[in-house]
DNA sequence: TTTACTGCAAACATTTTGCAGATGT
DNA sequence: ACATCTGCAAAATGTTTGCAGTAAA
């Protein structure tokens, strides 16, 4: 039987469908990414998990990502800094990113006519192109008004 | 006075006006990575450096990627499995990569119409877009026939 | 009761750093 | 001559793994 009661968190949702235990450490691992705003990196979690009573280790952290990428329920976007970090979504069939730089939070984007962009790149070059991925990068809309009147203090 | 003799070798070419010395490691890496097809992990050159008399210290080749990062002569791109690779590009102003999942070659893409995608996404995402990255992964137009003829042997 | 999961510690992979000596210009 | 660069070895990061015990279903 499914854990109807944690149908409600889409994480362990998403776990509990794939056939995965629900136990008090993924739960807590779920929970600290709830709570986190934006995105959020592993060693963010592992340190969040430290102060955790009981802590939660670091390997499990690490697995637990893994069973939820592998499951849809988080995917992970490579920062132009170049670290890795993860993103909640949800387990659409395809999308992009727009990850906000301020504050990490991201949005899902659809399609948006990038389809026509790979294909007419796939004539150009001459592949077969099988994946592609789009990331952006930006000021969300909160972040974008808190900077643009800190920028043009007397407007408004 | 700059070392013409170099101008030849694109790499070398870039750091050399970039103000860098042209040392011996460093013209040892711009041949390691002449001599590779398609794209390369800084663990390939490292070892490919160990192999070589003198060897060429793990430090230097991390110092000279940095280098030739920096200058635009080569780029960092994120494989789909996670890893980090490297590709020598023209250091034009700003385009995109299809890379072959089978022989790593990469080519330069122009815009093909994403400055447009990009655009609606920002005008439906409310965010203010700063910057992107397209990657694009698939068969080049070699590994693509010879693919297609491994799989169809009776056709032609 | 059975199999999946966790914690721990060690291993492993990757990249960075300090520093003394070598080298390009 | 002198600042830049290299090699080395150690350290800092980031991630994975083996295994003995624990807990979910």
């Amino acid at each position: 039987m499914h854990a109807l009661a944690e149908a409600r968190v889409p994480l362990l949702g998403a776990l509990d469908r794939a056939g995965y235990r629900l136990t008090g450490p993924r739960r807590a691992v779920a929970d600290l990414i709830a709570r986190r705003e934006g995105h959020f990196t592993a060693a963010d979690l592992v340190d969040d998990g430290m102060r955790r009573r009981p802590a939660i280790a670091r390997a499990t952290i690490f697995r637990t990502l893994e069973a939820l990428e592998g499951v849809g329920a988080i995917e992970r976007i490579d920062l132009p800094s170049g670290d890795h970090a993860y993103i909640t979504c949800e387990p659409a069939d395809h999308h992009h990113h727009v990850v906000c730089r301020e504050c990490g939070r991201a949005a899902d984007v659809d399609d948006a006519g990038l389809a026509g962009v790979v294909s007419r790149i796939a004539t150009e070059s001459g592949y077969r192109i099988d994946a592609h991925r789009l990331e952006l990068f930006g000021l969300c809309p909160v972040c974008r008004r808190d900077l643009e009147v800190a920028a043009a203090p007397r407007s408004g």
